[in-house]
DNA sequence: GTTAGTTACGTAATCGTTTACGTAAATATA
DNA sequence: TATATTTACGTAAACGATTACGTAACTAAC
């Protein structure tokens, strides 16, 4: 956008009038005559021109952009999520800088750095794996930058925060499995994150407890990448066990296809001797073979929501007024695909 | 970013010298002494300076940022893509600005609008199908924001383009299908895009030249969308002819996984009586069963190859010179699953 | 017909930083 | 010692747009 662009001064020129008036033509400003308006937009029209943002940014210290950092976006839920972003976003007049931390401390840091030169409005982030420090958002905060959470997030900071109710999703799911004539339900769940791994383990249990089946700590197996390789070989020590369960629910979906590959392989069928359900409803999920359950989560909408809360911040925050940090739990849904369908 | 951040006059107030040395001093600009420099980045550290990059971006008619327009960023490959250019970006110091066109042309030209006011320094753009004008990018190229055409391009634009080599890759898909012992290789092609699809038929069609298979029209199936759906439906109506086809070569993933399906259903072995392959190997196309043979395209790569010719081009024109435009085509791999495994 | 109010401008300042230019003081050269 | 050169600053202008303020000219009111 260099080179000689058409300035209100160009149009002031040719017409004989000061800049100001220009101005004031061009925004429809009250203090302007008719007559001039007129002209004013003619010239501008035939000059074809063009506002340089550049300035109008500079004296307004605003940049209209959406810093947005998640963990990676080859993944459904967040491709959906960022989706979900730029659509609203798009409709606010607002454009997206993204950016991805690949589930790396250092990268987030570096991208919150690389959005402040960029002079962002407000910041979506959805929490790296290995972020316990949340200071680089709280200084973003401190400078007028208003941050939301979102999936991945923390109590460290007092922030709007946006997530998809796991406990229930898990509650759900579990009471599905239940609901087939399932007694020894067995789960597959993750360690490293704070929030919603452990809110879907949390889930699981008070199905157990509130349908009277007992809590067997031996039928609740960890890992750390909640991957289909993981689901695999944890599904495997599983069978070998004395106690085969009759269901898995697992964390996420890659998992679940891992363990109905372990499954398979062991001669055992699907869901008859044993039922699967995933999370996060993943594209390839249905798919497989048999094509998997899995709690279903409103990801685009979670995207929307966010973008609706940080515009609404980005006012208040230039308007100087103060902000009111809800958290905002959004509802999951069952989607029962032939991995749990049909009872024993 | 608004409130009193510390300025350049903050600091020359307390030090009780001029804006311009302390500008200079920051900047390690030659005029200055270097007692001055001690003190004013002692203080500016003090008082946590940060440049107003507003203030930068407007004196410089630049913004560091790359706009990036994609079909859907919900798709394996063109998450892929967004990957690589977001690695590459900043590395050298840009960020990107993200935008789905959702396959429409009205949403493509009002996201190169939405950018034109965020004034980016160059375009990478995958074009949506329903695009056949490209004014609005050539209006970018007269305002000196260079564009690249990433994947899905067009001979309307002079511009650098990268692409892949869908014909090889064809070529060498429908050659493996051959080395199995097939003879009557069907190809499932879409209708919408004029490059990519039509070059994976010119492949097709090119191997059983060569191999002294001739070409029937009758084992080539066009459909729109080249979904699971349609490759479903083709698929069965390839199957209720005369000429039942023992491979079929699909245009997609999604194509062939329908195809999988409805061979499946009609009692037929995988690769035994009929081997599909796909192209663009989606992460999907692991997990279906038979897992599905494909043609993995280098997306990452070509991503950051897109921000290296892109950054290229921006320099050359803020020097002023001139920019030669190439088309770098990237070679495909197959990735050979079960779907294609052991001879006949 | 005088005063008050309105309309339609122009002038000047501003946003924060950088850069071209000028110059006093210090240093080097003849 | 007189002149040339270098060093280390300060002043002013610029990037392009917006906005506060002042005011001349015109209109309305009494």
């Amino acid at each position: 956008m260099s080179k000689h662009n058409i300035r209100l001064k160009d149009i002031a020129e040719e017409l004989g009038i000061s800049i100001p008036s220009v101005s004031r033509a061009l925004n429809n400003k009250p203090d302007i005559g008719i007559e001039t308006k007129k002209k004013v937009f003619e010239l501008a029209e035939k000059l074809n021109y063009q506002r340089n943002q550049f300035a109008i940014n500079f004296k307004n210290q605003q940049s209209f952009i959406i810093g947005v950092i998640i963990p990676q976006i080859v993944h459904h839920f967040f491709s959906n999520v960022i989706s979900g972003i730029i659509n609203e976003a798009e409709k606010r007049g607002y454009s997206i800088m993204l950016f991805q931390s690949n589930e790396s401390f250092e990268s987030e840091l570096k991208g919150v750095e690389t959005f402040q030169k960029s002079m962002i409005d407000g910041l979506i982030i959805s929490l790296s794996d290995n972020t316990n420090d949340v200071s680089h958002l709280k200084y973003l905060q401190e400078h007028n930058v208003p941050v939301i959470l979102i999936d991945k997030i923390t109590d460290e900071l007092t922030s709007a925060k946006i997530i998809c109710d796991d406990f229930k999703g898990a509650y759900f799911a579990t009471e599905h499995l239940i609901s087939l004539g399932k007694k020894k339900i067995a789960h597959i769940t993750g360690s490293l994150n704070p929030y919603t791994t452990k809110e879907r383990y949390r889930g699981y249990k008070s199905a157990l407890k509130d349908y009277g089946l007992g809590f067997n700590e031996k039928l609740v197996k960890k890992c750390n990448l909640v991957s289909r390789e993981e689901g695999y070989t944890t599904t495997l020590a599983l069978l070998a066990e004395n106690e085969i369960p009759d269901a898995i629910f697992c964390a996420t979906d890659p998992t679940a296809i891992g363990a109905i590959k372990a499954i398979k392989e062991k001669g055992l069928r699907i869901p008859f001797d044993i039922a699967v359900m995933g999370f996060s409803d993943w594209k390839m999920s249905s798919v497989v073979e048999p094509p998997l359950s899995s709690v279903s989560q409103p990801d685009y909408e979670m995207g929307k929501k966010a973008v609706e809360l940080i515009t609404e911040e980005i006012h208040l925050t230039r308007a100087n007024k103060p902000i009111k940090y809800e958290t905002f739990v959004m509802e999951t849904s069952l989607v029962i695909r032939e991995s749990t369908m049909g009872k024993r």
